[in-house]
DNA sequence: CTGTTAGCGCATTCAT
DNA sequence: ATGAATGCGCTAACAG
């Protein structure tokens, strides 16, 4: 309830000595009426208003976390997203920022948001290309695009090294002796996320000399969870290994499999991506290309952090690595 | 970039006319000039600057979302408050309000927001009552509760039926021949969630003369992934049933079991609350205690803006079912 | 139906 | 080291 200007008038100073005291600036204000201010601001309850603030300073402390969705899904079904805002948001929120969480397929309501609520910065994730292109505020304003491969020149970015982790997949797998095998993408159209995991595991299979035939890339779960098109695969191409782009879909996949009375891995192997608690819950326990979470968003938040302070700074790009861990849906692939 | 004032300037009007325009007042504008406004503000791309709007009108289109939590844990690794709070986050913006999620054991970080933003409302989520009664603007601010059972005259409430669920995990559990169960909390000393589901749930064992011995309810999952203390419960008190305080133990605890050599539910039967997609992952399937979440999110969010249009309406509460969803984790008991 | 006026609470010059 | 004045962009009460 409390204002700037009635602390002053209480403490028989004017307005700007106590903004001075509450946002730190103490070398302008005697070493006195700092104490004294600050026992005031206690008692009081001050708590600075947030739009006032915004107003004046034509800058907010909200950072808008974008995520790309599908209409109006619940994005936080997705067990990635979820662990991955909530992560940002715990980083934001060390640093005094709020988040404001949009998901949406219409980039043009974002634009509105950023703008409308003067955001001091912006994290974009899993978007598509196609959509940012829309967007002009981008260019405008502290920004970091996570999960996608949107590339405008200046523009700061935080990926994980996705070509590197299906290269890693082709590498396992076939180090495991298997020589049939299927993709399965969340959707291969659209996020280039999985074209690059494709793009990896398909480069280093042809280099053993393995194929990874068309119709052996399935390209959204949707198809899995169809009994009709999952027997017919494992009908036609017999894969003894699959990698799914998520641990989310690699769930899905060994539940389908077990309907239709395959076991896994005893009669195929799965590979999943992300290492997400859910790895540890299915049966049997998902082996997966891992990524650390919580230091992306560290890393992000952090990032975000330097720009906003500084505006001028050159933009930054920075590639994290995977690795395996293994668990028990692969196993050593043996003829017959 | 445009503001209300330059449209005004550009269309030859006074603010307040554009004003109106914007907030759909058109009673008191001519439908001429409410044409020619919209296509200027179409034409500029005005978005209203949120900051502004929340100053002079002494509240934002921001809905507080808080949720009990520990320090800085993830909040959305638990899937529960992922499914609900993405649920939560749809319901307000198709209303045209914006999230601010909060985590939080510290109440007083929560007052400070509630006031500096000049929230418009406020949700909260599994809080424990010793935390809520430290918070004073509940009384004064539209508010909904959800998941905790912190009583004060005048507070809205949505709820599930807690201690219902546990009856039926009761009625269920016995009826299938089941006379030696366990119940596993999330965190039975500080969640009345959980309390009233145990309430329920022995009360209608008592009912059929059977006793759920203290040394079978295990006050948070923590103990149930130490070995020692799972195999000590089994070899001891041997229970052919164990009853979950959510979905998310109950997976957990079935993997805690494979571990240790039991099959479910062969050898133990378990059963689930909440029906999280998670449910239908885990080997075997969860048979769980169901709640409508999306329902629920939906219920509060309407609750809160009938409070927000008229703030003085008597206060709500509304308590929603659970029903029973039988997968394959429970199993009839067979002597011997 | 339209315009004028006066704040909302704060940050930020520029003086002193 | 401190204060007075100005404006951020908008809403709302009041006049016309």
């Amino acid at each position: 309830m409390a204002t700037l200007k009635e602390i002053a008038q209480a403490a028989g100073v004017s307005l700007t000595t106590v903004s001075n005291v509450v946002n730190g600036n103490y070398h302008r204000v005697s070493s006195d009426t700092v104490e004294r201010i600050q026992s005031l601001i206690r008692q009081s309850g001050y708590v600075p208003n947030q739009a006032a603030r915004s107003l004046a300073q034509r800058e907010s402390r909200i950072i808008a976390v974008i995520v790309q969705a599908i209409e109006n899904e619940n994005i936080f079904r997705n067990p990635y997203t979820a662990e991955y805002v909530g992560a940002l948001t715990v980083e934001l929120y060390k640093n005094g920022y709020f988040p404001l969480i949009r998901y949406t397929d219409d980039y043009r309501d974002v634009e509105g948001d950023l703008r409308g609520w003067n955001v001091a910065g912006a994290i974009f994730s899993g978007a598509y290309s196609r959509h940012l292109k829309n967007i002009k505020s981008l260019t405008t304003m502290p920004t970091v695009f996570t999960d996608c491969y949107f590339r405008i020149p200046g523009i700061n970015h935080v990926g994980v090294d996705d070509e590197a982790g299906g290269q890693m997949a082709a590498e396992y797998l076939a180090g495991m002796g298997h020589r049939r095998m299927a993709f399965v993408a969340n959707s291969i159209e659209e996020s280039e996320v999985d074209q690059h995991r494709l793009l990896g595991f398909r480069a280093e299979l042809a280099d053993r000399g393995i194929t990874l035939p068309d119709q052996c890339v399935i390209p959204t779960p949707a198809n899995i969870y169809n009994p009709q098109t999952l027997q017919e695969l494992m009908r036609r191409d017999a894969p003894s290994a699959i990698f799914c782009t998520s641990d989310r879909v690699a769930a899905q996949l060994v539940q389908a499999l077990h309907l239709l009375g395959y076991r896994v891995p005893e009669d195929v192997s799965v590979l999943g991506f992300d290492n997400l608690p859910l790895a540890e819950l299915t049966h049997p326990p998902l082996s997966t290309l891992a990524q650390d979470i919580n230091q992306k968003a560290k890393l992000v938040v952090d990032m975000l952090m330097r720009h906003i302070r500084q505006k001028d700074l050159p933009p930054e790009r920075t590639l994290l690595g995977v690795w395996l861990v293994e668990r028990s849906s692969v196993r050593r692939y043996e003829e017959g």
